[in-house]
DNA sequence: TGGGATACCCACCAAAAAGTAAGTATGGAT
DNA sequence: ATCCATACTTACTTTTTGGTGGGTATCCCA
């Protein structure tokens, strides 16, 4: 079998966090698990494909758990793992940098806009 | 002109470090700046093509500098800005996770390598 | 005259990621 | 019987990203 051989760290975080959602996702479910069509609204942009298909790979890369209530119609949640949690850190100054740079590049006169800033 | 709207942090930095190459080009910059020649030898994945092209797009985003040496044969670096500075952490927190993540898959029995871990 | 060194640029093509629109399944309420 | 809500799933198309192989420019040196 062959070896996987990474450079350097942050090609290993990419894997996981990389692309145009999965950090996004994560950085909502780190305040608080959600349910599927929570985080549909809390990403306005995504598709119901591309937002399943992350969820998968989030759950294969072990850092969110899904999490099925037996109910009907069907109720199901997205929460971080405990591993998926040692990520927290990383999201929110991921975050906290987001904020920073829109604060200079509307200080700039860029016309932009933020609606949500992360407090925890 | 339309305003530009983001919901949350994290997608302004994503829009600055995201990609398969940028957050591996800047974390190489922040220990020291570096020549393209050095940057081909760092990334060997990475064709010449895309190292220019994300070199260009980190440019534009303000946060690595191009600096040229009048000399030939031709001799030019590249450095982070004191703007990209601010993501030094950001950065480091990125390697420090991937490398803890390699060591637990390491530890659940994957082949796996990482050549250079993140010291400073 | 022409080769070496460095740092590009460009045209073209292939592969991967993402978007669209529709369909499936469940069981309760009307 | 039909509809509702939720949470998917699938087929198809478009867009974005990345790769290949070539070419340009400079000046020195043999």
């Amino acid at each position: 079998m062959a070896t996987k051989t990474y450079q350097i760290g942050v090609e290993a975080t990419m894997e996981v966090i990389g692309g145009k959602w999965k950090s996004i996702i994560l950085c909502h479910l780190r305040q608080q698990p959600m349910r599927t069509s929570e985080l549909e609204r809390a990403i306005p942009q995504i598709s119901q494909k591309m937002l399943v298909q992350q969820l998968r790979e989030l759950e294969a890369a072990n850092v969110i758990k899904r999490h099925v209530y037996q109910e009907v119609p069907p109720h199901v949640d997205y929460q971080l793992t405990d591993y998926g949690q040692s990520l927290s850190s990383v999201l929110h100054s991921l975050c906290v940098w987001g904020e920073s740079n829109i604060d200079r590049r509307r200080e700039q006169g860029e016309d932009i806009d933020l609606l949500h800033r992360d407090d925890l």
